[in-house]
Order: structure tokens, then sequence, then C-alpha cells
RNA sequence: GCAGGGGUUCCCGAGUGGCCAAAGGGGGCGGGCUGUAAACCCGCUGGCUCAGCCUUCGGAGGUUCGAAUCCUCCCCCCUGCACCA
């Protein structure tokens, strides 16, 4: 045990020293995680850092999930920044419950603090803003990566942006956090939250940032790039995203999310998975894992249908036109389900479609299938 | 404020009067193959009951038989200068 799980992982852990000093103090300590609420959903990465947090958990130290409602809130006024989208308060407070959800999947709820950084950033006026920056220059802001990066690319960063970090930092100053978890792109975010402690009279935290999850397309893994496995989506979309990784990225994913040591099976698909149902059961349990692997044989690799398929209607008309029936029932437009039926992609009972207008009769309780894993069975008539 | 450079389809990025629904790449989708929703190969990728029609190139007008491309005004971004409590 002791400080080598708590530190599983870990790339950065500073200052050097600081967490062992802390944890001999013997209290228990208050490791922070802040979480975004642009997105719905909590991601597999986010799940990184909160194992961290689970493990001190299990330490006996107080988790302390700061909820971004109020940066979130801000958004970034340049308007220009799709990145970070204004949501309404109504979405905002959807996020942040289901957030504490789905963070439960791997911390311990009982003992975690929930805490909406609104509380305080919300109160604060603009004396106590100006008292805030002057804890930093903006050449120190700017040394940043990722604003370096953009100084350099010429690309536009707003003031507001500008203030991200220090709002990040002043949560720390509210909460006294004495560990602050995030991936190696917060570091400088961890960093800054120990300089305005500082200025606050607060002892600093400990900057302790993870490897970051790289996801199937090679880039790290973000809700707002989309490239994620949610920690609480369905089990048949967890396990067939798992099994979309590269088989490069196998031992990174077992060290990082499964906190195994094991060196791989020689066989891949063997190893994806392990990986796969892993991921399903800590999300839902063993008997999730098991149909969402018995729904992944079956449809991906067998290329047969579902045992559940949804119900739709037909259109009225006869004969039916296909790509606006079709339209309707995939979420398609009828150009993308013509091209659909076009390139062969279409099937009815298994039979390849080549019309684009069929007779209704033939359409009643069929099976209809959209590519390889969309399916809808039509009520009979 | 002044000067210069920019705003193109989901993203990046070509395109400077017709051959442009707009090159190329990414992403996505479909097909093939397979050990997977890996890898690889091929195709498709604005909308529409689609050999045609309609709507797109920051916004609004204008020139022209014809505009993403030319003109006018406006909005936004970048760089430099000026300003700098």
């Amino acid at each position: 045990m002791g400080i080598a799980e708590l530190t599983r992982n870990a790339v950065h852990v500073l200052p050097e020293g600081a967490l062992e000093d802390k944890l001999e103090a013997g209290r228990p300590l208050r490791v922070k995680l802040g979480i975004d609420v642009t997105a719905p959903d909590i991601t597999l990465g986010n799940g990184i850092p909160l194992q961290r947090m689970a493990a001190f958990q299990r330490e006996g130290h107080v988790g302390v999930l700061i909820v971004g409602d109020y940066t979130t809130r801000i958004g970034d006024p340049s308007g220009r920044s799709a990145s970070r989208p204004i949501l309404s308060d109504a979405e905002i407070d959807r996020n942040a419950q289901r957030f504490v959800e789905q963070a439960s999947t791997i911390i311990d709820p009982d003992r975690t603090e929930v805490r909406f950084n609104g509380e305080w950033l919300a109160k604060l006026d603009f004396a106590e803003i100006l008292r805030l920056t002057r804890t930093t220059t903006v050449a120190q802001i700017l040394e940043r990566d990722d604003f370096a990066k953009r100084q350099r690319a010429r690309e536009p960063i707003s003031v507001s942006e500008l203030l991200y970090p220090l709002m990040q930092a002043y949560d720390s100053v509210a909460v006294e956090a004495d560990v602050e978890l995030g991936g190696t792109d917060q570091l400088y975010n961890l960093l800054a939250g120990r300089e305005v402690m500082q200025a606050y009279g607060l002892e600093p935290q400990v900057a302790l940032t993870v490897e970051y999850l790289v996801s199937w397309d090679g880039e790290g893994m973000s809700a707002s790039r989309g490239n994620y496995i949610g920690l609480k989506e369905a089990p048949e979309e967890q396990f067939g995203k798992a099994m979309r990784i590269p088989d490069e990225l196998l031992p990174q994913w077992y060290r990082l999310v499964m906190e195994s040591e094991d060196t791989l099976a020689s066989d891949p698909l063997q190893a994806k998975l392990a990986l796969a149902r892993w991921v399903v059961t800590r999300a839902h349990g063993a008997d999730a894992a098991q149909l969402a692997e018995a729904h992944f044989t079956r449809v991906v690799r067998e290329g047969r249908a579902p045992e559940e398929v949804s119900e739709v209607e037909l259109p009225p008309g006869d004969p039916v036109h296909l790509p606006a029936a079709l339209a309707e029932w995939f979420g398609l437009s009828t150009s993308e389900a013509r091209r659909l039926i076009a390139q062969g992609g279409v099937r009815v009972d298994g039979g390849l479609v080549g019309e684009l207008d069929v007779p209704r009769t033939s359409l009643g309780g069929a099976l209809i299938q959209a590519g390889k894993r969309r399916f809808v069975r039509v009520a009979s008539t």
C-alpha cells in the first residue's frame, strides 16, 4: 500500500517530498479533482485521476469532487471557441447531477465531498477578483504550453481564458485542498493553485498528475472530442468502443485503466475482449458484461441481428418509398439513406435491397438492416 | 484609430468570373477482407420521391448572361503601429 499505490501511473508529484510530508501528518487529506460540465458524460479518461482519488479514499482520505458549474456557465465570451459552448443553467444542473452518479462507479461516494464552484466563485466581487489576479502575471500564464502554442500559431486567446487557471486555483483555496489531481495537461493549473493558495495564506496543495489516456483515434480521450467511453454508457456501447482501440494501445489501457501489471496474452483479440469485459463489469456488473459480450459476438463478429430489435411503423402509402422510411427509422437524411441502399448496405430480411420503392406487403414484419449494426423490425400489418 | 493579412462545406485546408456542391487531408459512413467497431483495400460523404431541382463559401446589397471568386457597406479574427489608466 502506501505511497506507491497513491501515485500509481503518476507523471508529476510536485513538489518533491511534499506528499510524504502531508501523509506523515496523519490527518485525512483533502484530495481534489475538478471536472468540467460541458458534456453530460464523465469519461474513462476522467476515470484515471478518479482511480487515484479512490486509492486515497481507501487509505482514509477525503475526495473533493469539484463540479465546474460556474466556469462552464461563464463560458468563453469570444464566441469563437466551439470547444467551450455556453450551456443553459438547466443543462448544467442536469449534467452535474449525472456526474456524481458516474463518478461513483470508481470513487467511494461516502468519502466524497461534491462541491459546485459557483458556490464561491459567484460571490467574488471585483475587488476580490483583482486580489486574485495580483497573485500572478500575464507572462506566467502565457508560459503555459497551450497558450504558448496558440500565441505562436497566432490564434486568439481571450482574456477570460487567461483567468481560467486562476478560477481553478481559487477552487483549491475554497476547499483547502491538500492534493489536486489531474491529467498531465493540468500540470500548470495545479501548480498555479499552489501559488494562489500560498498568497491566501494556506499550505499549498500537492500537484499530482497522471498519464493521459489515449483513445482509439490517437488523441487524448475527451468528452468534447467525442472519442470517449462514458463511465455509465450503455454496456454494448462500452464493450464495442473498447474493442475499437488499436492493438498498440492495449498495454497502455491495461496499465492505466485496469491498473494491471499483466504481460498481455499473445492473442490481442482475447486481451481486448478481457479489457472490454473489465470496463463493462466495473460500470454495470458482471452480468451486464456477459450480455454485452454476447451482443458483440452475435452482431459484430457473426453479423447477425441482435436478440432485441426495436419495432417501427410503416409509413402510409404503397409502394413504400424506402429512402424516406429508412431516414425516419434510423435518423438519416433521405440522401444518406439512398446512398446506403446504393452501396449495398440495406437488407430486408437478409436480402439485399436494390429498389427504392418496395411493395408494402414485402415489408410487414420484416427485419430491416442498415449497415452492419443498425437493425429495426417493422410492425407486422 | 491607422496599416496589412484573414473569415470556404463536420474539422483542417485549396480555390481569384463559367469546366464548383467546390481539390486534398482528417473524421464519419458503406462494402471487402479479418482476429475485433484493430490493421489493410475500395467506394461514398449538402438537401430533396434525385438522369432533375433547391440551398451553401462571415452578413447585407450591387455589377454580370453567369460570382466562393469583382464592387460597396457592415460584422468578426490575426499581426504591426499608435494609445496606455
